[in-house]
DNA sequence: AGGCAATTTGAGTGATCACTCAATAGCCTA
DNA sequence: TAGGCTATTGAGTGATCACTCAAATTGCCT
């Protein structure tokens, strides 16, 4: 999945996958039956991870606002442990899809979709909970989130664990804080 | 150009630009010295179109802030005559761009940077003309105004010309817009 | 220990990759 | 029209691409 997550769908080559799973090319397709669907399994096991650990992360805290803005600031102080694995595989996949490509392109807007879907069930959480005022539309805001947190993971693939970088992960994680209506902090 | 920008480096064959450029493979290598080269200069020539554009919009305006919001309001409206040229092509190359095309990649962080601060002289000036208040910080705010136009076109990307990604430009906009300090439209 | 099915192997498939270069064509001056 | 120079051509280079398959190996049940 790193590997994919790294370099990509194409310019991951047999001889990359060969090297990582430490198989060779019959059994690679005896096990999946393309490379296209080595990376459709690939984006699934990253998709349900991703989802689970934002369930989980929502679950865990009593404030839903407060777990969302600190899944955010979680991403400006990761270290460089994985190079190139800080943006949304999803979103890399969207983008480095070409028309060809178009059973991964569908598929990773799906699963963005289903994200989508995730963090508004949060602000939905967070309005039967009394944070955010009955006004709110939980939808829209999911997909304001959403867009944070993807500028934000790709801003960290620009130039990772700078302070510019927190500090906008700060900016960002106010703006979703500042919208609590009481008990503040 | 479009043709890069569509597909990706890796993804652009030779036969693909022998065809968008109708010239010969010998032509090609005559004039340009690498499939590498000849990215780099489309990759030149894209961010000096946005460039210019983003100074014209700006010194064509009164207001700097305004011509910021409806700058972000202009994506949204766009219908789908270039398919997957949605996306800046700055943010597809930095995301695109494995470990042994450093020098693109770093090529198009550096024109990130150059956005990155023609943004924040335009926040610069809406401060000086007092749209802004003196505790503003331009720099701040232009890395987030950046954040939210990246997400914003790659959303465009995701669905485009949708009401939600409509919904989702006027939010951002009126963001911007919202941090006047007077004269208010 | 022996036999059989399931799995793994890795050399090999044609296609395509980025790229080269000797041959050709085009063009200007005389 | 002849000579000379530059620009273009396109078949061809070795490398690598995703992918296959007959043969060898393995693991399992008796």
């Amino acid at each position: 999945m790193t590997l994919f997550w790294r370099k990509g769908f194409h310019a991951t080559s047999l001889k990359d996958l060969e090297n990582a799973l430490n198989m060779k090319p019959g059994s690679i397709y005896a096990a999946f039956n393309s490379k296209e669907a080595l990376y459709l399994a690939t984006l699934e096991r990253y998709f349900e991870r991703n989802r689970d650990a934002l369930r989980q992360m929502a679950e865990a805290s009593p404030s839903p606002l407060k777990a969302l803005a600190d899944h955010l600031r979680s991403f400006a102080g990761e270290d460089g442990a994985k190079p190139a694995c800080r943006a949304c595989m999803l979103i890399k996949t969207l983008l480095t899809a070409t028309e060809e490509d178009d059973a991964i392109a569908t598929q990773a807007r799906h699963y963005l979709d289903a994200m989508t879907e995730e963090i508004r069930a949060i602000f939905e959480k967070a309005k039967t909970l009394g944070e955010l005022p009955e006004s709110a539309d939980p939808a829209r805001l999911a997909q304001r989130y959403q867009a944070d947190m993807t500028a934000l993971r790709i801003e960290t693939h620009r130039a990772p664990a700078t302070p510019a970088l927190k500090a906008l992960a700060e900016d960002m994680a106010q703006e979703v804080e500042g919208m609590r209506t009481w008990h503040a902090a």
